[in-house]
DNA sequence: CTGGAATATGCCTGAAATGGCATATTAATA
DNA sequence: TATTAATATGCCATTTCAGGCATATTCCAG
């Protein structure tokens, strides 16, 4: 099984989980979205479903797959003290910025 | 150059980012710390410095390398509605304590 | 200017992943 | 039950990448 971040790797696998972020889609309707051949689609569904970044309803002869970002809050995680990293160069800004008012 | 998507793809260097968050450090120091070979190291490095995440100061014939976080902002800027769909969740949870406390 | 330390690079190989295509599976419908 | 729609899976070819090793490069010290 991949990681979350060997899954955000792939462009079309990000384009992927944005096309889901406007809502459960089927199969056929996510690979004409995104202009992929069908089994190409299932397969990269098949991947993202296994880190559990989608899950699937089944509907009939078709499956709606939806968004399921919990996983990606690893990826959220590892990059939180990073972003401490910004803010401190934001602060250190503001600090030029009021000393240069004084 | 890859993106910093991919990048992110290799625990290797995941971990090195965050090994050099406590500070800068030379190459050789890093190969240590992360127990990988030097020349490994070298390209590790090589491949986060084309994609900007690190920079190299010259020591002598030592190479100091250090964090630079600004692309990580791409992986940041992407999550970003992702984050939104997890306070969501968060908010329709507090709504769920709220109607318990009535 | 010679030797050694620190780092980078080139080459090869093995592993893994993608894309395309054919085909198997499952379910509805006539 | 035969047919068709929707999806999944298996296989093959291609590519890409990390790892390991040898070696080139750069710089200081003596």
């Amino acid at each position: 099984m991949m990681t979350c971040f060997e899954l955000l790797a792939d462009p079309g696998r990000r384009s992927l989980l944005d096309e889901l972020r406007k809502g459960e889609q089927s199969v056929g309707t996510l690979a004409k979205q995104l202009k992929v051949n069908q089994p190409a689609m299932s397969k990269q569904l098949k991947t993202l479903r296994e880190a559990g970044l989608v899950a699937v309803r089944i509907d009939a002869q078709r499956r709606i797959y939806r968004l399921n970002p919990e996983g990606l809050r690893e990826v959220d995680d590892w990059l939180a003290p990073y972003r401490a990293f910004w803010e401190q160069r934001l602060d250190a800004m503001e600090r030029t910025l009021e000393s240069l008012e004084d």
